[in-house]
DNA sequence: GCGTCCATGTAAATGGTTACATGATTAT
DNA sequence: ATAATCATGTAACCATTTACATGGACGC
């Protein structure tokens, strides 16, 4: 899904300048499922604008730079209900923390603790963040759905490491268990692996 | 996370080939939190072995196509535990799937159902993949706690969205309720606001 | 003064995906 | 026959990230 769509998602919502649409991305209700820079957004409004999916207003502000605020066209809405009917791609995920805690035995005892604990931490002030939200009252069934389930993943991400905190930090000792020589496990190449060390 | 630091990983748990690693990322213990294709992996072994983090062994095998497997070195660990102790980016997450069904009122009944039930079954196949799980009994404390932390959120997707199959999928009629004109709540650029369909 | 928030944009560099190129074996 | 699995690699393409460029207002 390409930044224009985001783009034209997060115009639906209401109109919005290019920094206020990062604002979103960030904070808004699509933080959780996608992200996207300046760099990305500056120039998918240029192509909507070119494409007549949104129009753009010059906004003079007093004490603040001026604003462009974009808005959805009809042409845009169709465009975005088009990209929806799209099958949709597999999900991506990157998480950088998880791959560091796979290899715990690998981490230095104190470099452990201190991402398990910002992990963990980044996760309660996201749902402290979407259980004190005052905003955005009047939300659609789809948008309370998908912020619901956020929320559902974050606390039992908080749950699962309150629970198996101890199991993964205590161990200050570090036994590291040699794994045997195959990736896989089930994957017949049993006499195809090679010791080269 | 470059995808060398991806390989080295996956190495560190037993000499693979570049076929062997790209499956590991689809079905393996990595599947869930990273992801990598051909047109990344290879590249990222070339430059590994010239970097001398890994040898490569080429592995003749009858009635198939000969092998290249790769083992880590000693610089390689070291390598990767350097990567491992960098301060992790912050987690990435791309759901067309969730974008979707975000829109749910946008979308045509029967392909709001199939996203979401679609999706709901690849999360299913997850839990039951990672579940009846024979293999990589052997496992360090990191990679039951990755591996566990991976099935409570798949866990937690499958039972919201049972719980809520219902709110999102049963009124057909798609009922859309105008947001108001801006995309915050909480931003104070109340009268910054321009109207411009 | 210094950092942050507001606000927009471009250009270079990085890096990943997709498509292409090849080819044997096995199962349906 | 046809598709899938096994197996490697390159090149073109696409997109994002990062750095650069600019500048006023406000709080510490």
């Amino acid at each position: 899904m390409d930044s224009r769509t985001l783009c034209l998602g997060v115009l639906m919502l209401g109109s919005a300048s290019g920094y206020e649409i990062k604002k979103q991305f960030e904070e808004g209700p699509f933080a959780h499922f996608h992200a996207a820079g300046f760099g990305s957004i500056y120039p998918a409004l240029s192509a909507l604008l070119k494409a007549g999916h949104v129009t753009c207003t010059l906004t003079p502000q007093e004490g603040r730079p001026d604003k462009k605020v974009y808005a959805i066209t009809e042409a845009g809405r169709e465009a975005l209900r088009r990209a929806l009917h799209k099958p949709p791609a597999g999900d991506i995920v990157r998480s950088e923390a998880v791959f560091m805690l796979f290899f715990a035995e690998l981490l230095d005892p104190d470099h452990r603790r201190a991402v398990f604990e910002a992990y963990l931490g980044e996760h309660r002030e996201h749902v402290a963040r979407m259980t004190a939200e005052t905003g955005c009252p009047c939300r659609s069934d789809g948008q309370r759905f998908v912020h619901g389930l956020g929320l559902a993943i974050y606390r039992a991400v908080i749950d699962y490491m309150d629970q198996y905190r101890d199991a993964l930090l205590m161990r200050e000792d570090a036994g590291e268990s040699a794994p045997p020589d195959r990736p896989g496990g089930e994957t017949a190449t049993a006499e195809a692996a090679v010791q080269n060390g």
